[in-house]
Parts: structure tokens; C-alpha cells; sequence
DNA sequence: GCCGCCGATACCGTACGGGTATCGTCGCAC
DNA sequence: GTGCGACGATACCCGTACGGTATCGGCGGC
């Protein structure tokens, strides 16, 4: 009864699927399936119900998790606690400069009052790389906005923001209740800054490339906008400017702001952040600000 | 930083000697050293002092004991209530009949309080067997009182009773403050029955084999010193019968209330067992009842 | 009926944990 | 001052157990 059995059996039990589970602990099916077997060996009864139908746990098996997930957060609560008192608790926390609205508040305090002596260093960025320095390992977590380049890295969503078309007051689409991206199609779209990451260009100009002015960043396409026809996207919910008309776009995936790590990262601060943020994200009213 | 490890770091704070710990964890020293260095290691800071003069916690090593056991203690928690989920929550406990008293009441109560799902199976036994069946895997753990062969046993002291000269209240030596051993040397001795182990009886004789009339339990002693002039032990502080006296033996070792079980055996309703028996002789007044 | 999904089984290689032997260092005794 | 003993560190060996690949078995769906 290690704890790493112990994360075994809460993956498996979060996934309800051996496969799955144990792509989410970088292991391979079998290995996993026989330390499952061994627990329940040592425990003396079985974790899970294995059916056709597919995995689900046993009342005992809701036990352990239970205890589990319990003794694991306080195995992580150690280490963090040790690492304090060694001086080695840094965290560094890069944030996509536009990200900042009450959930990012509510988390920092949350996370500096659950964690006094670590050290959070802050490290804020632009689009040219919405992880943040993830990928660079420039910061251990990031809590930035989707979509960009995933691989490597571990993604927990926060919120998804419904996302509209940003026109003209005086365009013939302001008045709609609802458009869809082929509404959009021929019009002239705003773009990205050199450098801004590919896949969140390809995300805001509808998933195909575009032609239209360059804006230098993304909160000046409201003065870009000025030009008729043009047209832009925005979270649902952004703060109207005059001039300017939010339509909601029924067919777009939502934004979502996320908290992402590098894979297999198994640094109990960032555990620690990553449940803080789900935490702080879940209670109090979304606001926002992005293109 | 699995249990294991854990463990191995509690068992050396706690000797403070990387020696004394290995043989507690049943292994040799040099696998102990290496397993402590790889722990600061990821820690990132030293846990112990290695002086010459001996082994010492350094602060962060303090903060890791107290985290550490109460992990350690969290998953004692986990295995117990699984156990109890899965129903195999069994416990038999041994009692050595005449250690009945005050401490033993306060011990089942709290335990069975501590752990209501949890069946605690009771066998009692003579002193044919001191060690309530342990060594033959009779019970998991028992309450009872030394000396016995301990090899293949972990003790834990719950109390130590002093013992006295139990004698005829007209014998010369009642009237003594105190007596030593070497007062009683020419004197008859009560015997143990048949099959009363030789430990023990080794023990409550002074630690040679004596002669004298042979009484048929402990606790009826009392009726055989009418023979003048014949001696027994016993606790210090029993009650009194009409005619008798007790004297205290300066020179004996007090006689201990003790909690033992098979080393090895990991079973953390043993573990709890132990620790509410410590606590539960720790507060209250001791009484007693032995030869 | 065949294929595909998914967990179990079989088998293999390696890495790590635990063993013995020995060393280095310091304190102490003579 | 020298020799010895205590104790933790180091070196090296070995077995086990963990993680990997390949494959099986069983059930369900197209």
C-alpha cells in the first residue's frame, strides 16, 4: 500500500477505464492492470467491477478512493510544507496578460493564504505564446487561454466563454440574435500581430487563415473595427465599446481558459495551484477580456 | 517519497542511530543510509546532522517527522477503514488473565470507539502462556505482563509496577521499610503450577529456580503463606489480604504491563491498538493484580 | 459473423532495493 | 601517540518486482 499504488487506483478510478488511465500515468495498459489486481489482493476484496460494460467501482473500492484522494493531498501538503521549510518552495505562475479578471484574484489570494511561505513568482506574456513558457520551462504552470499546441503538456479547463462576432453598431449582422461563421465568411477579418502563436490565430479567425488590417494587439480592434465590414471576434460577454455590436456565434467552440503544466511535472505546488484554480474559478461570476 | 521511505525516515529520527533504526526495520544499515540520503535528496536539504558525536534533526528534518507521521498515521487511518468497508476488520487480542484492570477497561473502550466496525475478538490465557499466543499466531496482538520470551516479539511498556515480599504479617520482615533480595535467599517459595513458563517464573522467583510449596495460580498465594517463614512476590500496591504484608523489594526490576506483537506484522489495527493502549495508560491511575 | 474494444495473461529486460564486505573518520583509552 | 572501537558512508553483488511488448479472451456493435 505505496502511494504510488495508491495514484494507480484514483487514476483508474477518475477514468473508470485501465486504457485511459494508464495513458494519464504514462505507463502502459498491463503493468497497471496488474498493480489494481495486487491492491486488491493486499485489501482483500475487489476495487472495481469489471463488466463488458465497462469498469465501475465496488463500495469498497468508493472507499478507498475516498481515503485516498484524502491521503494523497495530505502527501502533497507535506511536501510542500518541507519544501518551505528548506527554502525550495518556488512556484513560477505565467499568466496571458489579459487572463487577469476575478477568478485569476480569488485564486491568488486563495493560493498565498493556503500557502504563506512559497514563494510565487509571476511571469506574464503575450499572444506570441499563450503557454506562457511552458514548453520553454519558463514557468512551472501557466493559467492562459485556449486553444494552443497541447503536447507535452497537462490542460484543466476553468471556464468556457461563449465566444461572438464583433461589428460595426451600423452593420447588417449587429441587429441579429445569433450568427454563424459562414455569416462571416466574406467579410475582411482583423488579424494578429506578427509572432502571434498559429493555432490561437487559427482559433479566433474561425479555424482558416484570413485576410484583413493588422492590429497590434488584440484590445485596439475596436478602433480597427472602424473600417465597415470588418469584422472580429470577442468573448460574448466583453464590455461593449461605443460603436460596436457583440453577435453571438452559435457555431464556434467556447474560449477556454485553462491551467496547464508540463506532463508528468509532479511538483505538489503545482497540484496545489491546479486544485486552487479549479476552486476559485468554480465560485463567483465570470468576467473576461480577449479578442 | 513513498510510505516506505517515510517510514525509514521516522524509525532513524526516532533512534537518532541509523543502526538501531535498521535492526527496527528489520534490514541492514547501509540500504537505510542510502535510502535517507536519497529522501534529502528530493527534499533538497539535509534531514540529519552526521556528527561524530551522534545523528541529529536538522529543522527541516523536524518538520518532515511531524508531517511524516501523521501521513503515516492518515494511512494506518485508510488501511483500518478499508479493512472495515471490506469486512475484514478482525482483531484478536490476547489478555493474560489477571492484568484485568482500569487501564484495560479505558483501552477497549476507546479502541472500540475508535474503530466501531471493526470485531475485536477476545482470548484469555494462564500463565502456561504469558505471551497470550503469540508465537503461535493464536492472536494478533496482546495485553499482558512481563517478562517472556520476546524474540520474534515488538514490546511496548504500558506501565511498570514495582513489586514487594509478599509475608506473614508476623514475619520478621514485615515491619521493614524495605528488603533486598538477598534478605529472602533462605526462605521457602511459593512455586508456580505446572506449565507456568519459565520466564516468568524465573522472574517472580529472583531470577533462580526456588523451592516451596506449589500453589495452583497466582492468586492463591495468599492462602499458602500461612506456612511461616515461606515468601512470594508480588505488586507493590495490592490490596492487602488480613495477615499478610507487602514489603518493597529495592533490588528487583519493577514488573511491566507491556503490549506486544509479532514482529513484522504491518497490520495497522494492531498499530492502532497500540498506540490507544499507550494512551490509554498514559492518563488514570494504575491498579493491578499479579503474583 | 466478423471486427474492434478492452481488460487479462504471458513473458522479458532492467532498475532498484536490500544484502555483505570494507572503508574513513572520529573519539577514547591506555 | 598509537591502537581500537563505534558508526555512518561507500563499493559491489544479487534477486525481485516493476514496467515494457505481444497476445489472448470475451463481449458488443455494425
Amino acid at each position: 500500500m505505496e502511494l504510488r499504488t495508491l495514484r494507480y487506483f484514483v487514476a483508474v478510478a477518475d477514468e473508470l477505464h485501465f486504457g485511459r488511465a494508464a495513458a494519464r500515468l504514462h505507463m502502459s495498459q498491463p503493468p497497471l492492470s496488474r498493480a489494481i489486481k495486487q491492491l486488491e489482493t493486499e485489501v482483500g476484496a475487489a476495487l472495481f467491477d469489471r463488466s463488458p460494460a465497462g469498469v465501475a467501482l465496488t463500495p469498497v473500492g468508493a472507499v478507498l478512493l475516498d481515503e485516498a484522494r484524502a491521503l494523497l493531498d495530505q502527501a502533497d501538503r507535506l511536501r510542500v510544507r518541507v519544501a518551505a521549510a528548506a527554502g525550495t518552495a518556488v512556484i513560477t505562475v505565467g499568466f496571458l496578460g489579459d487572463t487577469a479578471d476575478p477568478g485569476a484574484t480569488r485564486l491568488a489570494d486563495a493560493y498565498r493564504r493556503l500557502h504563506p511561505q512559497v514563494e510565487v513568482r509571476i511571469r506574464e506574456t503575450d499572444l506570441t505564446d499563450p503557454t506562457c513558457g511552458l514548453h520553454a520551462g519558463l514557468v512551472d504552470v501557466a493559467l492562459t487561454r485556449g486553444p494552443f499546441d497541447e503536447t507535452g503538456l497537462t490542460v484543466r479547463e476553468l471556464r468556457a466563454d461563449p465566444v461572438g462576432a464583433l461589428v460595426r453598431a451600423d452593420d447588417p449582422l449587429a441587429g441579429r440574435d445569433s450568427v454563424k461563421l459562414a455569416d462571416l465568411a466574406d467579410r475582411r477579418w482583423f488579424l494578429f500581430p506578427e509572432g502571434t502563436d498559429p493555432v490561437w490565430q487559427s482559433y479566433w479567425n474561425g479555424g482558416a487563415p484570413r485576410e484583413g488590417p493588422v492590429v497590434r494587439a488584440v484590445q485596439e480592434c475596436r478602433q480597427a473595427v472602424l473600417w465597415n465590414g470588418t469584422v472580429g471576434m470577442t468573448l460574448l460577454d466583453h464590455e461593449q465599446a461605443d460603436g460596436l455590436a457583440v453577435v453571438p456565434l452559435i457555431d464556434m467552440p467556447p474560449s477556454r481558459v485553462v491551467v496547464a503544466w508540463n506532463e508528468g511535472d509532479t511538483n505538489p505546488l503545482i497540484r496545489s495551484f491546479v486544485r486552487t484554480a479549479i476552486a476559485a474559478y468554480q465560485d463567483g461570476a465570470p468576467t473576461s477580456g480577449a479578442a
